[in-house]
DNA sequence: CCGGTATGTAAAAACGATTGCGCATGCCAA
DNA sequence: TTGGCATGCGCAATCGTTTTTACATACCGG
């Protein structure tokens, strides 16, 4: 049925360890023999059997990846396709592929993971969130297979491509601070990611440097969904002394801030100001634009493949943690006009 | 190093012909030796080689997919990511995972494509996008190789699930009529997609049925967009007899016009009624929320991974094409007002 | 008591490729 | 002429499974 390469040897009236060798530029093979096995190949369209070459060299040039679970994941789609885009395109320029599975518990994703490690299916694996306490991630120590993290875990020492968040969140807040913002709230995401810990922190880093007030109350927790701004957004303004201002963790929650303000007949940003993270294509179009904090998505994957695949290569990273530089984009939502014209 | 059959046959005391069996089920194995040798590959934690595996059953349990090049998907995250989501997740529960490559040039998406089919590296491939004339089509029509395509490739006889996205855009249409409007314009794909055609034919029929003017100015091609959007707005918006309503190929060129209308001071939908496809989650979230026929971009890959696999495994499908219900979601973008009240 | 049928397991042959080793051949220098 | 070395290629083992074939043992009815 298919081609293999007994075939093309035997067409070409050469063993298959010759055939073998031609395909793998072996250097004690001769001008003509490679000549003629190489247009037997192309003429056979011969490819070899990826199963049978990775049965012998143990490496399937594969990066596996877990799906995030719908739940945790809903909100994130930007994250998700422009990581992945990252992740993809650098991968196949290193002639590996992607290989996606899914879980629909926790449990089910650990299993699904064991099965791509213990079977041999593909030679690293890229998680696409830093949760607090993962079982995949003390699977994958115990079993010293490589593996990369996109963000961090607490101070443990694994390869890892992540953003400054708390230095990115401080900017984020010193930018209010300087259009005279004195009373600043902050919106955080699932306390069970690392990310809302980071940028949590330096938020507060941010207000205690300048000796602003850090009000508990104007710290709320959410998921990274619209629903989580627009309550957030009433919770605020019914507060009797609000934040005039807000950091919020991600773009998608922002717009429901802003629906929130825009139902109640609030104005952003002279009512309240609001910065948040991504900077995802639509920040910029919607009314007012959003001011966000840029944190290279897309570069997060891409470097996550590059370094993952160096790793497996080579095997000793002379450096585990790798850091993705972001970029505050300031725009209306956030532009103190009365300020600015004083 | 890693734990194979024979470790574990050694261990139970039995062949690895006997471990295998127990593995697969086989009927003719006692209730002890399967209690035992399933205990022993409990406790060295043994997972099957998925490459020997596949090297003699010719299967992958792999769905092999192509990343749409940047330039064509930028545009298209939501519906790359919900597709996505439908696939892998649907895949996963049927115990195929999901392999993805990328190529950076059509050239390099055959290639791609070729490795995966002739190196048997999947079982079955799923295309996100159908274009016409698509070299990737007529290679695995060629090879007799099981893929599926979301969307549909002109009369061919070949595995599709799709929308009924004439009927969509007819709906679309008809909609923006029985709010009054009598001059209606068309904002278009890239017309190497079927699916520009389809909607533009659609729009057509719906006019011409309700003997409204069709105006050669009144439809324009763009991109995936907001850049499209925002041109085509500024066409329109300058023609000196203007349509009072669009039928737009897909929410995020809306929002391209909707800014440029803003920043001239249009309203909508008063000055122009939008009215979009896909429906991504944040044209509920604009001012005003957008009009929308949601395309059940989730059910699409869901069902194409579905589909797919039941051909893989049974061959022979019942019906080539299958067709994903649509359902327009009116919202303030298209009401008009005036008419209501009158 | 014996042939026939179940039953449980082992041995061996695949699957399609890679690779160490060895066998020719040809060339050069001693 | 002969020993040594470089060159070009085939043989056979190997990777970890599955699967076919075969071989024991046990049981049954006649």
């Amino acid at each position: 049925m298919t081609v293999t390469i007994k075939d093309v040897a035997k067409k070409a009236g050469v063993s298959p360890s010759t055939v073998s060798r031609v395909l793998s530029n072996h250097p004690r093979i001769s001008k003509e023999t490679s000549q003629k096995v190489k247009e037997i190949v192309e003429e056979l369209g011969y490819h070899s059997n990826i199963m049978a070459r990775g049965l012998i060299s143990n490496k399937t040039y594969t990066l596996g990846m877990v799906l995030p679970r719908p739940a945790e994941e809903l909100f994130q789609n930007h994250f998700f396709s422009e990581s992945i885009r990252g992740i993809t395109t650098q991968a196949s320029r290193q002639g590996y592929d992607v290989l996606m599975t899914a879980g629909s518990s926790e449990q089910d994703e650990v299993e699904a993971v064991t099965r791509l490690v213990r079977g041999r299916r593909v030679d690293g694996i890229i998680l696409l969130q830093s949760r607090k306490n993962d079982p995949i991630i003390s699977f994958l120590q115990k079993e010293a297979f490589p593996f990369i993290l996109i963000g961090h875990y607490g101070n443990e020492e694994i390869l890892c491509v992540d953003n400054d968040n708390e230095q990115a969140s401080y900017d984020a807040t010193v930018h209010l601070i300087s259009q005279g913002h004195e009373r600043i709230g902050f919106v955080s995401g699932p306390t069970n990611l690392t990310v809302s810990d980071d940028r949590l922190k330096g938020y507060k880093k941010a207000l205690s440097e300048h000796g602003l007030r850090m009000e508990p109350d104007w710290i709320v927790e959410g998921e990274f969904l619209q629903e989580s701004g627009y309550r957030a957004m009433a919770f605020f303004m019914n507060l009797p002394e609000r934040p005039t201002a807000l950091v919020v963790i991600d773009d998608i929650v922002t717009f429901g801030i802003l629906r929130g303000l825009t139902e109640l007949g609030y104005k952003v940003p002279d009512d309240l100001s609001l910065v948040s993270f991504n900077n995802i294509a639509l920040s910029e179009l919607s009314s007012p634009p959003l001011s966000s904090v840029d944190i290279g998505i897309y570069q997060l994957g891409y470097m996550a493949s590059q370094l993952l695949i160096r790793h497996i290569d080579e095997d000793k990273p002379q450096q585990l943690r790798t850091i993705v530089p972001h970029k505050l984009i300031v725009r209306e939502s956030s532009v103190n006009l009365k300020r600015n014209w004083s």
